[in-house]
DNA sequence: GGGCAAATACTG
DNA sequence: CAGTAT
DNA sequence: GCCC
């Protein structure tokens, strides 16, 4: 089992208990499922080379973690989770993921329409059942609608594996230009997410606008979507969009976080 | 044991 | 204003 | 739940 999977399981066990409540869970394995999801070594190797004590090494991971991830790991399933989705069998990764639509929406959806996917949901929100929910409005249901919408377009994402070199290159490219004094991959690739839609660059340099011209005018770039003074968006020769920003020595670790 | 991110924007 | 989501 |  994949990393990327055992950390859905997670997100999913924090998503329930955000329904009913619970205090600081949530967080805790939120937490461990980003941890997870950003180990650079897949954690059925970890498990098989030091046991439980390894995987209590990592940083959010402890005893009761550790143990739900040998579960995992050695069975496939985690029980806790299990139980959970028999409660509410609900796609929990996909609905979510919908802009506005959290475990709170998804817990009444599911108990006073039996939503249990997003076509479900869909269903629903045209027929225009939402807006008569608790909690929800008409504003939430047109709301709703529009990031159904809009997850049915920009369905086209890139594997970080195909992503990753080309902009490792880029980047080095980017580090050569004359004033920038460093160049960091931030977003998604950053947080080694399964699939990116876009690739976002981060440079540290005196001068934003030389470096953002000398950008938008390296050979892999294709086309300038957008340029400003300390930003610049790109579509490369390959069809990645990739986003750069330039910033001064001060805010580039915060910067980095995003 | 006791604390755990903070701030903000919507919606009802 | 309070609750919820980001 | 995890961490200190």
């Amino acid at each position: 089992m994949r990393n990327a999977e055992v950390a859905r399981v997670f997100r999913d066990i924090a998503a329930y208990l955000d329904m009913d409540d619970v205090p600081f869970k949530p967080r805790a394995y939120e937490k461990a499922a980003q941890a997870i999801e950003s180990h650079d070594r897949p954690l059925d190797a970890v498990y098989r080379a030091g046991g439980v004590k390894a995987l209590r090494e990592i940083p959010g991971i402890g005893t009761s973690m550790a143990e739900k991830l040998e579960e995992l790991i050695t069975t496939g399933k985690c029980k806790l989770r299990e139980e959970y989705h028999h409660r509410m069998p609900v796609d929990l990764a996909a609905l979510t993921a919908l802009e506005g639509v959290g475990p709170k929406a998804v817990k009444v959806l599911y108990e006073r329409l039996g939503v249990r996917t997003l076509a479900d949901l869909e269903a629903a929100a045209r027929a225009g059942k939402v807006r008569d929910l608790p909690h929800f409005g008409e504003k939430s249901e047109q709301k709703i609608l529009k990031a159904l919408a809009f997850v049915q377009t920009s369905g086209q994402r890139t594997p970080l594996a195909v992503v990753r070199p080309v902009i490792d290159e880029l980047a080095a490219a980017l580090a050569r230009v004359p004033g920038v004094a460093r160049v960091e991959v931030a977003g998604s690739i950053r947080r080694r997410k399964e699939t990116v839609g876009d690739a976002d660059l981060l440079a540290l340099a005196r001068t934003a606008e030389a470096a953002i011209a000398a950008f938008a005018q390296l050979p892999a770039v294709a086309r300038v979507l957008g340029q400003g003074d300390t930003k610049c968006s790109v579509k490369l020769q390959d069809g990645l969009q990739v986003d750069v920003r330039v910033v001064p020595e001060e805010s580039f670790g915060a910067a980095l976080l995003y």
